[in-house]
RNA sequence: GCGAGGAUGGUGGAAUUGGUAGACACGCAAGGUUGAGGUCCUUGUGGCCAAUAUGCGGCUGUGGGGGUUCGAGUCCCCCUCCUCGCACCA
């Protein structure tokens, strides 16, 4: 046998990916007459190098941009970067290197990774966030929000520290400054809002029309997160008289068991509601409650506190005195800021009530039994009967809601109201890093907004970052400005934008390449959105997608889209982890420390883990974890690029769990899928030379062989699509390998039968369904086996269904639950006569002998089962 | 703490609607090739017990406990552990 070419992936890769550019391949154009796809991937942060949440995010994306190429879509396939954020500035205060340099850098680094790894993206129509050409539109469609009322201006609390200024949660962990260590506190200030509340209902709404697309448990969350409850304001009456308290509850057939109530720390009747002798009380819980934020006691699940304030509320229906609480759980934003507390039936009311020793009133029984305050464990929360509760003392629960509200109503003491748990989204930021809020404030005007022709307002490159305040606000030539309205000195906005305003829009903008004077054409958007299949991470689940579907509904009641939803479908991609490595360390107060390692730095050595230069230095092999920096448990894609090439790492990180799935980086099952693709390039050189000179024919193959070829053939490509449909892109290589299996083991023999034909359909029907998976070398294939142009010139891989049926079958038959034998019938069979068939066969006699047969079920071609006794 | 999801061999996973659990791959073992191997090929591989069993030897097995069903990895209830989100990270 000749020797065989070596496969050699980085010449391949170069030159396909050369060609691809050259001929610009991957530029679409709106095409009236071709249904269209869009598919859009989460664009990256350009945090410095991708990474393989990258890679697989990116890779799944062009899969399906692909696949659908080749079904015949005009399929738009778009790149950009989501370029403003912290780390820049971050980046500037302890490097000191210019955010917009440090991020112009990473996008060409990040641009050219992404170009190594043959993603099949229209590059004409990148964005970059960071560009003003960008963000102008947002400030744009920010003052028509303001003119519309959709953005405002309101106080609310944030995390300040003295030293460094508004923190992020993420900085300010625990109560403490990521920078100075220094108490962390609650502070009030102004901020911009934009009203998604306004649009709560209709983004409720809108899940319903989602659900054929999205993810079910995604729904779930968004519907939770809005979270539309239905309840009551009731006004409690004061015992000293004035103005009532106003509460909101969902749960009005508990009213009767209200012993207590708890307003929020930050209620503005606070002060009002404090007797004298308890003010100073009440004012160290309200300052430790500002320290430690609503918050954390939620999230951190801090303890729950509470401190009287000394006065009373009346219960307007039984008369009942109760005293008031400031608590640090109760939310100020939600409902009123006040809720009545009914222990026995709301389990944090019982667990404060507990704690507090607080009386506790059953109000409602289960069925037929009857509760007791003192030996309850917990709240009831079930449905029940109402007991002590006047006239409504016997109704179920459910129905005692309608009654009490409607009573409610009557008497004048409450009203029906709806409360959504989502709130406004505050999109200030007191930082440099973000697209300038447009407005300028002026003593004698107020808040105007930057005239259209004064835009973009642009983020001017001299600032200072030193991590203390707002780069703009200490900026004197970006801060002084003159009001538009009236010409006198003024103050401009020195807040910048939440980054999830441009993500909120990005999709749109794609949909134009011709977007100098326009933020997109609607003519484009018209043709191209919604997007059909949105992919990325499921750490957006939530808010992204929440914020976009918003955002979405603001440009279109603006007039700029025609759609409601930005995404049709969604595919939520799970994480990419990989074991730990690390050593143990005494810190020297006697609490050990995990001190992490790269991988590549730790060897096996007879069987024992250790560091690569030190034998004598043991390493544990940790658990399988999320991929990240400070864990140092991350693989770099340009390493395994340069080491077996863009299609192997396209078809590991496909082909080793689904995508929702997280998925476990292995350098073994990427030697396992770059020893596929060799043996895949071997097989094309043989066939090729089988091509040239076909072998002598043997004896002629009447044997089934070339029938089982065809077959297998026909049904890999029914089931590979069936699979790629679904995004069950692991089973779909999966078949694809037993193919490759059978043509590797089988395939010289069919030759030298005479059955080159078969051999060459089959593989190139492979070489056809592998190409949206490893496009460099099946393009490669394709050219050497004699095909013109590429593999996806020629569509994809139809098959012939009467080649997909087995028409012989072998029925399981299971006695008492086990499988016992395999009963060879007709596919159809009638099951009177499966059954016939199945108490005659010897096998099943043997294990019926000597027992009743109770019940033979039978279901048509696929199972038999005997009951006996 | 609240909301959402998950758990199947030594490992990643497969089983589309309740119908043969473990496809495909990794790892491991044996044999062959190489005779440098981080190469390649063949065979075997859930566990336990058997030892070629008159047609496929038996038992057991999908995080733990209970239930529904002729039949449960799949449906219901309880528990344990893990992951994601929680509004100024993106």
């Amino acid at each position: 046998m000749t020797e065989r070419k070596e496969y050699r992936f980085s010449e391949i890769e170069a030159r396909w990916q050369k060609s691809w550019d050259e001929h610009g391949r991957f530029c679409v154009e709106r095409h009236p007459d071709k249904p269209k796809c869009f598919v859009l991937v989460m664009f990256p942060y350009p945090s410095g190098r991708i990474h393989m949440g990258h890679v697989r995010n990116y890779t799944i994306g062009d899969v399906v941009a692909r696949y659908k190429t080749m079904k015949g879509f005009n399929v738009l396939h778009p790149m950009g970067w989501d370029a403003l954020g912290m780390p820049a500035e971050t980046a500037a205060i302890e490097r000191g290197i210019h955010p917009a340099d440090w991020t112009w850098n990473n996008i060409a680094t990040m641009k050219r990774q992404l170009r190594a790894l043959g993603f099949s993206y229209d590059w004409r129509r990148e964005v970059a966030t960071c560009d003003p050409d960008y963000y102008r539109w947002e400030q744009k469609v920010f003052i028509e929000a303001f003119r519309k009322g959709i953005a405002y201006r309101k106080t609310s609390l944030v995390n300040w520290c003295r030293e460094h200024g508004v923190l992020a949660n993420e900085q300010a962990e625990g109560g403490i400054c990521w920078r100075c260590s220094g108490p962390v506190v609650q502070k009030e200030m102004p901020a911009w809002y934009l009203k998604i509340t306004d649009y709560a209902d209709e983004l409720l709404d809108g899940l319903k029309t989602l659900s054929q697309g999205w993810p079910d448990y995604v729904i779930r969350q968004q519907e939770n997160w809005i979270g539309r409850s239905v309840g009551a304001q009731v006004r409690f009456p004061l015992e000293k008289g004035g103005e009532p308290l106003t509460i909101f509850t969902t749960r009005p057939d508990t009213l009767y068991g209200v012993t207590f109530m708890s307003i929020a720390p930050e209620h503005p009747r606070l002060a009002e509601l404090t007797t004298p002798e308890r003010r100073d009380e009440v004012a160290r819980f309200v300052e430790k409650a500002a320290r430690t934020g609503v918050r954390r006691v939620e999230q951190e699940g801090l303890a729950k506190e509470g401190v009287f304030l000394g006065s009373y509320a009346v219960n307007p229906l039984n008369g009942r005195k109760v005293p008031i609480f400031a608590a640090n759980f109760v939310l100020m934003e939600y409902g009123t800021g006040a809720i009545m507390a009914v222990p026995a039936h709301d389990q944090r009311d019982f667990e404060f009530a507990k704690t507090c020793d607080l009386p506790i009133e059953v109000v409602i029984n289960p069925p037929g039994q009857e509760l007791d305050p003192a030996s309850m464990t917990s709240a009831y929360v079930e449905e029940g009967v109402l007991v002590r509760s006047a006239a409504f003392s016997g109704m179920n629960n459910r129905s005692a809601i309608e009654a009490i509200v409607d009573h409610l109503e009557k008497e004048g003491i409450g009203s029906r109201t709806i409360h959504y748990r989502l709130r406004d989204w505050g999109i200030s930021r007191q930082r440099y890093w973000g697209c300038p809020i447009p407005m300028i404030h002026c003593d004698q005007c107020g808040v105007v907004p930057v005239p259209d022709d004064q835009l973009p307002v642009k983020l001017p490159y001299e600032a200072s970052f030193d991590g203390k305040g707002n780069p703009l606000d200490k900026l004197e030539s970006f801060r002084r400005t003159t009001c538009p309205t009236c010409g006198g000195e003024a103050r401009r906005e020195t807040d910048t934008m939440d980054t999830f305003v441009e993500s909120s829009w990005y999709q749109f903008r794609y949909a134009s390449t011709d977007r100098a004077n326009a933020m997109f054409h609607r003519s484009d958007v018209d043709y191209w959105c919604p997007v059909d299949q949105y992919i990325g991470g499921v750490e957006h689940a939530i808010m992204h997608l929440l914020y976009a579907r918003f955002f979405t509904r603001v440009l279109r009641d603006l007039g700029y889209v025609g759609v409601d939803e930005p995404f049709t479908r969604l595919l939520t991609q799970g994480m990419v982890c990989m074991e730990t490595y690390y050593h143990t360390e005494d810190v020297g107060d006697g609490t050990r420390v995990k001190r992490f390692h790269f991988p590549e730095d730790c060897i096996q050595e007879d069987g024992r883990w250790h560091l690569k230069d030190h034998a004598d230095s043991p390493v544990t092999v940790g658990p399988v974890e999320k991929m990240s920096k400070s864990k140092k448990n991350v693989v770099d894609p340009e390493r395994i690029l340069a080491d077996y090439g863009a299609d192997t790492a396209r078809l590991f990180i496909m082909s080793d769990s689904p995508p929702e799935a997280g998925l476990n980086w292995s350098e073994q099952g990427v030697k396992g899928a770059y020893r596929f693709l060799e043996r895949i390039f071997a097989f094309a050189e043989d066939l090729a030379a089988w091509k040239a000179t076909p072998p002598s024919a043997g004896q002629p193959s009447d044997d089934g062989l070339p029938l089982e070829c065809r077959k297998l053939a026909h049904k890999t490509a029914k089931a590979f699509t069936a699979d790629l449909e679904r995004f069950s892109f692991n089973t779909a290589i999966a078949r694809s390998r037993e193919l490759g299996n059978f043509l590797f083991s089988k395939g010289a023999a069919l030759a030298a039968a005479g059955q080159l034909d078969v051999v060459s359909e089959a593989f190139l029907t492979l070489v056809r369904l592998l190409h949206p998976f490893v496009p460099h070398l099946t393009s490669e294939l394709w050219g050497l086996l004699g095909g013109t142009g590429e593999p996806s010139d020629h569509g994809w891989p139809t098959w012939d269904e009467a080649l997909c049926v087995e028409d012989s079958l072998e029925l399981p038959v299971t006695i008492g639950g086990r499988v016992r034998a395999k009963l060879p019938v007709p596919r159809g069979t009638a099951p009177a006569e499966v059954e016939k068939l199945a108490l005659e066969s010897p096998l099943v006699l043997k294990w019926t002998e000597g027992k009743t047969v109770l019940k033979v079920i039978v279901v048509p071609d696929k199972i038999i089962n005997i009951v006996v006794k």
